[in-house]
DNA sequence: CGTATTTGACCCGCGC
DNA sequence: GCGCGGGTCAAATACG
């Protein structure tokens, strides 16, 4: 059964002292259940932060505190949101006259499993998008720069060439092209693996980072306030102004769901 | 003004 | 060798 790796970072300071990298979350089919290890990373991670700030708290410690705070419950509604929308997906399993697919639905939310072409390096991913939308556009958590455009025989719709934006470092490349059968969905081939972490896989990286020099400076009582600004308004920020963060994670739930009935 | 995209030209492999 | 088609290059253009 497929996985999907979701850089929510639902808890981004579950890291080590040595270098190790952070775990990025990856969601297997059974997503969240009620009883699973998630609530107990949370509930570590508040132990941390309380171990860490509760004792001489001053006024820049209590303002980092309830912006955690903040994060904090982000962080559990996103969690109910989940809860919800699993609830509707067992209504909808359970009725399935009532079922349709939303025409509306945003295209990382419809993927027919990836297809892995056998000792080539080359696999395609299936994406639903508009039939409307001419862009060729597909959001996989990667830059690329597009550098040609091409009618092919085969197919009246262009096909789009994408190389990832740290070419030539890294080698990977893209087609885009939409669907002979259906306009509606779009094919992209990828060639190679990612030498590197994906932009968000990447901001991830660096959060944990900061938190744990963060961490160090806490420990040796030796932390400057604007680092502490700086950090929170980070973390913040990170959670809060990122328009695609819900966005993201409701698309992905309703990627998850329909893989369920595919 | 720097960066990303567009698009016509060019390259290359393949079949005839 | 030639033509065709897919893939790539790079100058021109668009955009923020």
């Amino acid at each position: 059964m497929a996985s999907l790796a979701i850089d929510l970072n639902l808890n981004p300071f579950s890291i080590t002292t040595d270098d190790t990298p952070v775990k990025v979350r990856e969601v297997q089919t059974g997503f969240y259940n009620d009883d699973d290890d998630v609530e107990e990373e949370d509930c570590s991670f508040e132990k941390q932060v309380d171990h860490g700030m509760v004792g001489d708290l001053s006024s820049e410690n209590r303002k980092l505190k309830e912006m955690l705070t903040i994060i904090w419950d982000h962080n559990n509604s996103l969690q109910t949101q989940v809860k919800k929308l699993m609830k509707d997906r067992e209504l909808i399993v359970s009725n399935p006259k009532k079922r349709k697919l939303d025409e509306t639905v945003e295209q990382s939310s419809w993927n027919r499993p990836n297809e892995e072409l056998p000792n080539t390096g080359i696999h395609r991913v299936y994406v639903k998008t508009d039939p409307s939308d001419k862009s060729l556009v597909v959001k996989d958590g990667y830059q690329w720069r597009k550098y040609g455009q091409k009618v092919t025989r085969d197919n009246p719709s262009p096909r789009a060439y994408y190389k990832c934006s740290f070419a030539p470092t890294c080698p990977v490349k893209k087609k885009v092209q939409r669907s002979v059968d259906d306009a509606g969905v779009v094919v992209a081939t990828y060639e190679g693996e990612h030498n590197h972490r994906s932009s968000k896989q990447e901001a991830t990286y660096a959060l944990a980072n900061e938190y744990e020099i963060f961490s160090r400076q806490r420990r040796s009582m030796v932390t400057p306030k604007a680092f502490d600004q700086v950090l929170v308004q980070q973390m913040t920020d990170c959670l809060t102004k990122d328009p695609n963060f819900t966005a993201q994670l409701a698309a992905t739930i309703s990627s998850r769901i329909l893989d369920f009935d595919l």
